[in-house]
DNA sequence: TTATTTATTCCATTTTTTGAAATAGTTTAT
DNA sequence: ATAAACTATTTCAAAAAATGGAATAAATAA
């Protein structure tokens, strides 16, 4: 049999402070058989006479009088830690560890992070923007910025933007050799990819409504985005990035989208976390702030 | 919906500690589903993620590290308190209060109170000795010693022995007006009476197992029994006492009992009560003890 | 991929809880 | 003395809840 050591504690407090068992019911909202059931659970769980009553008396026992005080300070005690764990919960303050790949997170999380510290001031944020994939749990992730389709799971993701696969050049090159006209026509152009781990990659559009697939032989290689970013500035040729990762230079005039007519449908900014129904106040704030952020900015729609 | 927070409370430290819920639900002898329903029921309750969790992870939460503390003082608060009440009952102390008659009470209990109070050196007893109607509850008497028949009630009542109504007579008085032979012949006699309020009382008999009443005229009606043992051993006349009441007499031979044969039945001595099932140490120890002393009282069988 | 571990949901069964009414004990009022 | 009023307790049948085995779903390791 399972008791409710809490529950009788307050019924037995009750008993006592009113004086009786009926007006301890009636304090309670219970029904007088579920008074004297309590007290005498409670009295069997200790072994002890708490009470001592005729139909006319209430008395507390010694003993009761001892287990009063115990029992006002436990119900006290277990009322103060739920209430400091939801007090907690008002206003939020604590750590949180957000995490972004190097580039989205610098441009586009780390202003949300900012403004988010500085509306709640009891904040303490980690970013951990890297490109590689991170367990959430097992490095204590609590909010990720993903960009890219999410594999089914059990983390709640909110989609705040997009970002376009575009293929941009500098002004000059498309001055030397000309603006292509349809994605086939790439392959007789100067394409720098970056991230190519295989030296045959494939540039993926849509024409007509159907995937269409360009296989081009890139001229020149690199392993980041910004490396890309720079050589295509210097008219070296074409190259495909996220649309994010050229804003500045779209916004200068120092790289011009071409072949926007076939680009492939554009990749989902998820905001993810792994709190579900009784998300902490710090989660929950953080998400709604970046959120707001995010999907404010032009550049992801 | 009633819940038991401690038994929640239980639940998450054991979730917490044994990083799980599986483990949690082995060390608890649980089901893997009432872990997982108890878990829910705290977050519902307190609508907060206090764990976060996957099939293969469970990590605490920054509420749930901090409610996780909370938990287990109230846990051992909660134990404490019972443990303390269960052990305060070990060895007896603290105060009882003890009510019997005032001649009663002088002979017999003060010397029981006094082997009580040598045995258990942290009781400290009030005894009161009065030969008046005692309300045990509303002047907070914890045991009486109660002559005489017990109204039903729901006191606990131990039959401890039973005194004697005897008829006695100095024996002077016996040799100067003769031995009564029956209790007829007691209206030819001359009689004391003590606590006598109606002029003309009864003597109740039992002469061949029938009731026989006798109606006397007394010479001396005194309002205390002192006087009217000090009357009859002054070789004033008959009267009838309680047998405890004369003992020293009889021992000294100062009075004889006459007419023994024709004795009503005894008044039955018992010790009252007022605690049931769940007794503390302090009543029990001391209705066990002067159970004891009494029932091995000669003079009180 | 397959196998394994784990949290969770489902559901029928068992168990407990529940309170209205009946009962019994105690005191006050008549 | 008797009745009336109030109270704690017990009874009992109906309602609610807990329970855990089995199925399911999710995540990871081999």
């Amino acid at each position: 049999m399972h008791i409710d050591r809490l529950h009788l504690m307050n019924v037995f407090v009750a008993v006592a402070e009113e004086a009786g068992f009926a007006g301890a019911a009636r304090r309670l909202s219970m029904s007088p058989p579920a008074v004297t059931r309590a007290i005498a659970a409670l009295e069997k769980h200790l072994g002890i006479k708490l009470l001592n009553r005729t139909t006319r008396y209430v008395r507390v026992t010694e003993a009761g009088l001892r287990y009063l005080e115990d029992a006002k300070r436990v119900i006290a005690a277990a009322d103060e830690a739920d209430e400091s764990v939801v007090g907690l919960n008002a206003e939020p303050r604590g750590h949180i560890v957000v995490t972004a790949s190097v580039l989205f997170g610098r441009l586009y999380v780390m202003s949300g992070i900012v403004d988010y510290m500085k509306r709640y001031e009891g904040m303490e944020v980690s970013a951990l923007f890297v490109d590689r994939v991170v367990n959430m749990l097992e490095e204590g992730v609590d909010v990720a910025i993903r960009i890219g389709e999410l594999p089914d799971s059990s983390y709640r993701a909110i989609r705040v933007g997009a970002v376009r696969r575009v293929m941009c050049a500098s002004p000059s090159y498309l001055a030397q050799y000309g603006m292509p006209k349809s994605p086939e026509a790439l392959t007789q152009h100067q394409i720098i990819l970056a991230r190519g781990l295989n030296p045959f990659p494939e540039l993926k559009f849509v024409k007509n409504d159907s995937p269409l697939t360009v296989k081009v032989k890139p001229r020149l290689m690199v392993s980041d985005n910004d490396s890309a970013v720079e050589a295509a500035v210097g008219g070296l040729g074409i190259t495909r990035l996220l649309s994010y990762q050229i804003a500045p230079q779209l916004a200068n005039g120092a790289l011009k989208i071409i072949l926007s007519a076939f680009e492939p449908k554009p990749v989902p900014v998820h905001i993810v976390h792994n709190e579900g129904r009784y998300t902490s106040a710090k989660i929950r704030t953080f998400v709604d702030s970046m959120a707001q952020k995010l999907r404010a900015d032009s550049s992801l729609n």
